[in-house]
Formats: C-alpha cells, structure tokens, sequence
RNA sequence: GGGCGUUUAGCUCAGUUGGUUAGAGCAUCUGCCUUACAAGCAGAGGGUCUCAGGUUCGAAUCCUGAAACGCCCACCA
C-alpha cells in the first residue's frame, strides 16, 4: 500500500487526475456504467465569452453546475453537461478592435473581411483559454460536445430561426427610436442599455412667439420656456407640446414658435402626453432622439429630423454645431442661447441615464432602421407553460421577476451595425434597386442606419444566388449581424444537433434537467431560451432554475475588473487548490458570496483536514485484508462508538441528498463538513483509538473507518473532486473485492449501496452522554488551571438507566477526559469536589487549593437556574399552555424543569457546605 | 415611480411548516508540539435576534407599520 504523502499537493494531484478523467472519457454519459431507466439528467453550460478568463463568478456558477452533476452521475443517472463558449458579438469586437487601436487602426481601415480574419485569428490563440480554466476547476463537462454559437450547425439554426420568424411575420424591420451606443457604433436592445441615476442637469430654455424678439415681457405671451436634459437635441426639434387641458397654454396651441439657433418655424401642439405639473408643462418634441418625442411625432405626423451621426457627433442638420461632440454641443448650445438670452436656467436632476451594457458609454435614444421580433405571442406561450407548471424558479422569489416581464414584453431589437456575430440572412437586389429607383423622401435620408434601403429584402435560409424577381446576381447581404443573445436563446437545442430534428442527442437530452445560472441574465437569456424552446420544439429547454447568488467583495461590491477588486479563482487554485476553492464558494453560497482572500481558508483547512484523516485511516489499516465497499459485520455487534458514527453516517447522508434535490448546496455541506471534522474527525477517529490497540477489536475497527471514511469519500465528491479521487485510489487499492469498485469514484454509486437501516438510537444516546461527560471533565480541569491525569475524579448519576451506560462508556471517558479514573459516588460526599452539572448527572474533579472560583461557578450556576426554573413553573402552570401545546413538547419540559430542579437543590447544598 | 431582498455575536452568515435556555466559521482570550492534522487539539467569553405595534399558551420565525442598506425594473421631458 503507498502511504499518503505528508502534505496534500494540490497542483500536481489536479493536473494529472483531470487528464486521467477526461482520456478516459468519463464525463461522456455514454462511459458511465450505471444508469437507471429514468430520464437523463443534462445541463448546458452558461457559455462563458469566446475570450474571457475565468472569474470568481464563473468559478461559482461551474461548481455549483458540475456539484448537481457529478451528484446525479454518481446517483445513478444518466447524465450529461454540455459546453461551449459564445462568441459574445459586440465584447468581442471591441477587444479586438482595442487591440487593433493600439497599432493606430480602426476597422474600418481594414475592411470587414480582414477585420473578421482578425477576429478568428485572436478567437483561436486565446478562445481555449477559459475551456482550460474550467478544466482546472474540475467541470466534469462532455468536451467532445463542446460547442460554440459561430459552429456550423449553430449557425444553421440561428438562419432556421430568423427564417422561421421571419415567415411567419414575427420579424419585421422598422424605424424605430433604438438604443445606440456612439462608441461602439451600433443599436442596443432595451436590455442592453443599463440604466444608471445620474445627476444631470435639468436645463430651461426660451422660445420665442414668431415675430417677437428677446429681452421678453410675459411668458406664454412672446415666448414659452420648455425643460431639457439634453439640449443639444433642441437643434432637432419639430415641435413643442403642451397638455390639451392646459388653460395656461391652451391659447398657443397652433401658434408658431422660432427655434433658436437654427431659425426653423415650430408649432405648438396638444398632446395628451404631456404632465402640466412637470417642468414647466412645454415640452420640446424631437422626435427622432426621443422616444416619446418619436410617438407624438408620429401623431402629429410631425419630420423627424436626426442631429446627430452614428459616432455621437453632430451632423449638417445641426449647423454650425456639425462635427462637435454630442457633449461639448450640449456645452456650446447653452453658451450660444445664453449670449441671445434665451437660457432662463439650469436645474439639478436625478435620472436614470442609459449606458451600454459592453463599454458604460452613455447611450444615445436614436432613430434607425432595424430589425425586430415581435415577442409578445412568444411570450405567452412561455407564460402558459409557467402556469402548467413547467418551469419552476429557486428562490422562488425569482419567478415574478419572470413573469412580469414577459407579461410586459416589447419587441427585441436584434440587429447590430457590428460585423463580428451572425451576418442578417437577408439580401438585396441592386439591379432591382436601380430599377424602381424610388425617390427617396427627405425624411429617410435624415435616418441613417445600415439597411435604409426601401426595398423589401430577400430572406432566406440559403444564402441566394440570384434574385428571384429579375434574376440578377448582383445580391449584397444586409451588412447587420444578429444580436449575440440571438444565438444564445437557441442554446438548449442547437447544442444538440437541433434543426436537425432526428439527431439522437436532440432526441435523447432534450429536454434538459435544470438550468443553473445567475439572477442578471435572466431577462437576456433564461427568459428568451425558454420562449425559443416553447416556440421551436414545443417544449421548456428545462424545468427547473436554479438561481444562485452574485459573487461581491467584502465591500459588497461587484466584482470587476475596473475596480481592482476582484480576485482571481486561478490564483486561488494555485495557491490552495481547485476543491478548497470550490469548497469555500459553496459554503459560502447560501445567498451572494461576499469575498476576500482569507475566506477561502475555510476549504483549504477543511480539504487538508481531510488528507490527514484519511493519512490517519490509511495508516491505521496496515495489515487489513477485509476492506470492501460493504460492511461485512453485523452493527448490532459492535461497540457503542462505532454503531453511533454509521448511525450518524445514515442519517447525515438521507440529510445531505435532500438538501441537494433541492439546490440546498451550502446546507448540505456545512453538514457534510460538521460531519466530517466533529462527529468523523473530533469524536470517532479519537474513540477509535484505543479499539485500534486492542487486538480483539482491531479488525472491526478498521472495517467501520474503512467503510465511513469511504462512504464519505462518496459523499464529498461532488464537492471535492480531486481530493476525494486520489484518497479513494488508495481505498480502492486496498479493497480486497477490487473487481466491485469503480475504475474511477466517479462513477461509485453516491450514498453507496443500500444496507440494512444503520439507524441506532441507543448508540447515540451513550455518545452522547460520553461526550458531555468528557467536556464536563475537561472544562473543570481548565477552569481549574490544573490536570487531571493523577488525579481520581468522581460522578453523581441519578438515574439508574444513565448509571448504565455511564459505566459501559466509563474507560472512555477517563481516556478522552485525560483523567486517571472516574468513580461513582454519593451525592452527599460532593463538597469534596468540583462539580459540572448536567441535567443526567454531575461530573466530579478534586477540588482546588481556593475555593474561590468553586463558590463563583456554583453561584453563576444557580443565578442561571432560578428565573430559568421560575419561568418554566409558570409557562406549566399556565392552563392554555397545557391545553394546546403537543404533548412531546410538555413533556420535555417537565423532564427539563425536574432536572434542573435537582440540580438546583445540589448545587445549594454544596454551595452551603462550602461556605 | 413601481417591485424585490437584507437587517441575528466584533466580522461573515445558518436558523427547516411558530415549540425544549438562539447556532457555526472567522476574530479574541486561556491551556496544549497528546506519534493523522499547529492549516491542528481542548476550553472560554461574547446576542433586548434593527425599531414600534399586533396575532398566539408560546414569535428570530406569522401580520401591520417604520428606519437603514442593497438590488432589479420604468419613456415624465
């Protein structure tokens, strides 16, 4: 047998497990030897971005992942967790584009071919990078599956899908008010915009009445004041409205106004949507930078006139401000209206500002053509499989997050002007184009936006060679791609094998078991990967949503990069170890994980605490031969100590498989973890000693460490993959029925085999009277500063069952107390001794020299028991009391208030003799 | 403006459908290198369960209200 080293050494035990694992293929559900009939047991993966590094957030959500699967595969299930990456369109476009800046390139200077070649070029040194860190972790995924969203066959169902909507009309292009990020010059989806409060200014400005002049008399005769946050925008203004029901301004309405600085006519117009109590009740309408501007614009059929290019700079529209950056125009604006004394003031104002969700540039409502999915029937079908029961959230408190928004659902804006994703199956025919050559109105040529051509485009699923009305092969694709959650929503199928409907992956894994991910992507992602696999299989994707906590710094913080406070799981593998990383973040997981470096010391000790037990066990085991899976012996022959711990055993196991069913991981190991150190570690190995000595009970000594320890192997596994698979190599070496044992722990059967009930009460009742007895001992002894190992101690047992099992447990005691002998006496021969007091009994130890202390612990004690004693009296005497609690309940207390009772009375006497 | 969450020991948090003197880890203090483990062992101290009402024989737990902090959503310029 090889003995377990002294130190446990992580990085080179790690390495080379995972290597073994995954030639040997055993994360492929196809390798694993037991499976029951049931249905399989399938997760798909979050995917991490193509480019990313594994952060803290990732650690946790893959633990937390392979934990439920690695405890389903060793249950017996079948089982399979589906990788891959996602191309993370707009995230992964600027990193590369950042990249390029630094060699003083745009990519427009490259062109969109080479900037692509770019793109795969970066995607393919470092897109293994975080498949290797999740590796490192111990993810149990099936690589051979991996996937990845710019895969052919993904790529194929993103095409199927636009296709699919498209014909059915649910995706539609429309000029619309969108969110549009300046920087990275493309349109967002309203998830995509993060709104932020923002203290903003909240700025009034004058309008003259036409044919009036500045300095004015009276408001709302010569001139009117509206409110902006933005006044920059003022340039685009087309209108201004008041509340129809206004008596201050009803007299305006369809007067004309004159816009400053551009000198254009305005009228003034009744809208129903304008609240007389804010601002000044004008309001400015711009209806192509605002939304509700755009509304009203529409109303009033109202032109739209854009300001502003796609780059966050003014255009010719603006005047003398083209060219000028949206803020130093806003600056300039209010100079300029100032100089003409057509700037009354400037408010403080808490909004919400828009930033985009990729690089926090405050993002710009602006009015382009886009493409579109009608969301609402996806909605309701989501909805309607919600309310049969179908997907079911944890917390719970998550599922009205859920279904509010689809209840509220709007229409998802799914192109982007990047190029880096899934170019738009759409395509135009320039021949036809130059044909019908349409006059452009004005009002489009003020719309910029990629696909402002007014001719209704070609959507298909094959990419067309020819027009199918002129036939002309002069087709150019809509330059747009999809947005990046355009492939992520399709997740669940397109992993496997979807649309190909027959693939056998698809129709043995689909539908999957449970999604694990966290609370911010619900609306990006759950929701929408729900909606799809109700829209295209007919079916949830999965039925259950784990939603686990956000990972923070100690501060509370998120964790991000740009603050400086994250800390890198990596570092922490490499320091301490992949399992005591994984450890700790499920402890510490039972809502957001608050971190800081020293809490991962928690893992690291527990993981340690571990080896060395089990370095303890191993060595204990020398000349053992008997060692198998099974207990052989009969429990109800062994001694007290050890019916206690497989008592225990059984009982922490049924414990910990119910807190897992129901995604109770940082329940189920502090469990495991008490478990392990107190009950395993503290009390049995300790108890264990002394029978390891004694040849007549050594073998089934060994056999009851032997068959704990490996059970808790099992049991810790999920948790502690490397650790436990190294131990359990050894135990496996050590087995004498080694054709019964699993190549790999992995594939063990989790709570192991079923046995007979373990079950012992009587054997928990002596462990634990030992046990209060030995801390009474060792209490006394370092209260009174001095040791008991020369020393005759003493106990007072009052009840006759008590007295028995005190004395089978009485060579313990005196062992694991460190005294040199217990005998039983009278009560009355107590003040002789210093005394704990339990309710069964009082341990005695030889007094000390002073007295002083002995009178202070006994007069604490009866300080503690008289209002305890007194209130328990008048809760029994009290008549409801007795009525309506159960009898278990009054019962206990009874036995508690009699025992503390005598106890009283004892410590009186001794208290009187003393003095 | 809506919605949600949190508030328990110095710190971080558990506390299962209300029920036997409220628990753990870290930190602090005391004593130990006891041949598995000093990343350890054995002990100790430390709490008006945020506040105010209510329901109940009984409340950290249920209800109402308040405060503080945090998160999400929202087109009031």
């Amino acid at each position: 047998m090889k003995e377990l080293e002294k130190r446990y050494n992580a990085k080179e035990i790690e390495e080379r497990i995972y290597k073994n694992w995954e030639e040997k293929g055993f994360f492929k559900p196809e390798t694993q030897p037991q499976k029951s009939a049931g249905r399989p047991y399938v997760i798909v993966i979050p995917p991490p971005n193509v480019t990313g590094i594994l952060h803290m957030g990732h650690a946790l959500n893959n633990t937390i992942q392979d934990v439920m699967i690695r405890f389903n595969r060793m249950k017996g299930i079948e089982t399979l967790w589906v990788p891959g990456v996602d191309h993370a369109g707009i995230a992964t476009q600027n990193v590369v584009e950042k990249k390029l800046a630094k060699e003083g390139k745009r990519r427009w200077d490259l062109g969109r071919e080479k900037f692509l070649e770019e793109v795969w070029k970066w995607k393919k040194e470092s897109g293994d990078t975080i498949t290797r860190q999740l590796r490192r972790l111990g993810a149990s995924c099936d690589w051979s599956r991996e996937a990845f969203t710019m895969n052919e066959n993904l790529s194929k169902a993103v095409r199927e899908v636009f296709v699919t909507l498209h014909d059915k009309g649910l995706i539609y292009q429309g000029n619309r008010i969108i969110n549009w990020c300046p920087r990275c010059q493309t349109a967002l989806s309203d998830e995509e915009a993060e709104h932020k409060d923002t203290e903003g200014g909240l700025y009034h400005l004058k309008y003259s009445v036409v044919g009036k002049k500045a300095p004015f008399e009276k408001m709302g005769e010569d001139h009117i004041v509206v409110a902006t946050t933005r006044p920059e925008t003022m340039l685009g203004d087309t209108a201004v409205a008041v509340n129809p029901e206004d008596p201050r301004y009803k007299h305006l309405i369809g007067k004309k106004l004159l816009l400053p600085l551009v000198n254009r006519e305005i009228p003034v117009i009744a809208d129903e949507f304008v609240d007389p109590k804010f601002g000044t009740g004008m309001v400015k309408v711009t209806p192509a930078h605002d939304p509700n501007d755009f509304e009203m614009g529409q109303r009033h059929n109202l032109p739209q006139i854009n300001v502003m290019q796609p780059n966050g700079k003014m255009n010719e529209f603006a005047g003398d401000y083209n060219g000028m950056d949206r803020f130093e125009a806003r600056k300039k604006v209010i100079e300029d209206l100032e100089a003409q004394g057509l700037f009354l003031k400037k408010e403080k104002h808490m909004h919400a500002v828009g930033q985009c969700y990729r690089c926090q540039t405050v993002v710009e409502p602006y009015l382009s053509k886009q493409w579109f999915v009608k969301m609402k029937p996806l909605a309701d079908k989501a909805l309607k499989e919600h309310k049969a029961g179908k997907t079911v959230f944890t917390p719970d408190r998550w599922t009205k997050v859920y279904t509010n928004w689809l209840e509220g659902i709007r229409d998802w804006c799914i192109s982007r002007q990047i190029w880096w994703g899934h170019q738009i199956p759409a395509w135009y025919c320039d021949a036809c184009a130059s044909k019908n050559q349409e006059p452009r109105s004005k009002d489009q040529d003020l719309v910029p936006g990629s696909c402002s051509l007014v001719q209704e485009p070609i959507v298909s699923r094959e990419t067309p060679k020819n027009c199918p009305k002129c036939g002309s092969d002069k087709l150019r694709q809509d330059p747009d791609v999809l947005d990046t959650w355009f492939s992520s929503w399709l997740w669940p199928f397109s992993t496997l094998g979807w649309p190909d409907k027959n693939h056998p992956d698809l129709k043995k894994f689909y539908p999957g078991s449970d999604l694990i991910t966290a609370p911010e992507i619900i609306f990006f992602w759950v929701a929408r990967m729900i909606m799809a696999g109700c829209e295209f299989l007919g079916e949830v994707p999965f039925n259950r949503i784990y939603l686990h906590g956000t990972v923070r710094d100690d501060q509370g913080r998120k964790m991000s990069k740009s603050l400086g406070n994250s800390i890198d799981p990596l570092e922490v593998i490499e320091e301490m170890g992949a399992d005591a990383l994984r450890w700790s973040l499920v402890m510490l997981s039972a809502q957001d994980v608050y971190l800081s470096r020293e809490k991962f010391e928690v893992g690291r000790n527990f993981t340690n605490k571990l080896w060395n037990a089990s370095r303890f066990v191993l060595m204990g085991l020398e000349g053992y031969t008997e060692g198998t899976a099974e207990l052989k012996i009969d429990p109800k022959t062994l001694p007290a100590a050890h019916r206690w711990i497989l008592s225990t055993l059984e009982k922490k196991t049924k414990l910990i498989e119910k807190e897992l069913a129901q995604f109770g991981l940082s329940q189920a190991s502090t469990e495991l973890y008490h478990f392990v150190w107190n009950d395993f570690c503290d009390w049995f190995i300790e108890l264990a000693k002394p029978y390891l000595q004694d040849e007549k009970t050594k073998k089934e000594t060994q056999a009851v460490l032997f068959y704990v320890l490996e059970k808790i192997l099992r049991l810790l596994h999920p948790f502690m993959p490397f650790t436990t698979e190294e131990i359990w190599q050894r135990f496996r070496d050590l087995a004498q029925d080694k054709d019964q044992w699993p190549e790999t722990i992995m594939h063990a059967n989790w709570s192991g085999n079923a046995m007979g009930s373990m079950s012992d009460e009587t054997a928990e009742k002596e462990i634990d009277l030992l046990q209060r007895a030995v801390t009474g001992f060792r209490d006394l002894q370092v209260l009174q500063g001095q040791s008991l190992k020369t020393m005759a101690c003493a106990t007072v047992v009052h009840n006759p069952q008590v007295q028995v099992s005190f004395e089978r447990q009485l060579p313990q005691i005196v062992k694991l107390a460190k005294v040199q002998s217990i005998s039983f006496v009278d009560a009355k021969d107590m003040d002789m001794y210093s005394m704990r007091a339990y309710p069964d009994f009082s341990v005695l130890v030889p007094k000390a020299s002073d007295s002083q202390k002995e009178t202070e612990m006994l007069e604490k004690k009866i300080a503690e028991l008289k209002p305890w004693i007194e209130s328990m009296e008048k809760k029994l005497s009290n008549e409801n009391f007795v009525a309506r609690a159960p009898k278990q309940v009054i019962d206990g207390e009874k036995a508690k208030l009699e025992d503390a009772k005598k106890l009283l009375v004892s410590c009186e006497e001794q208290l009187a003799k003393l003095k």
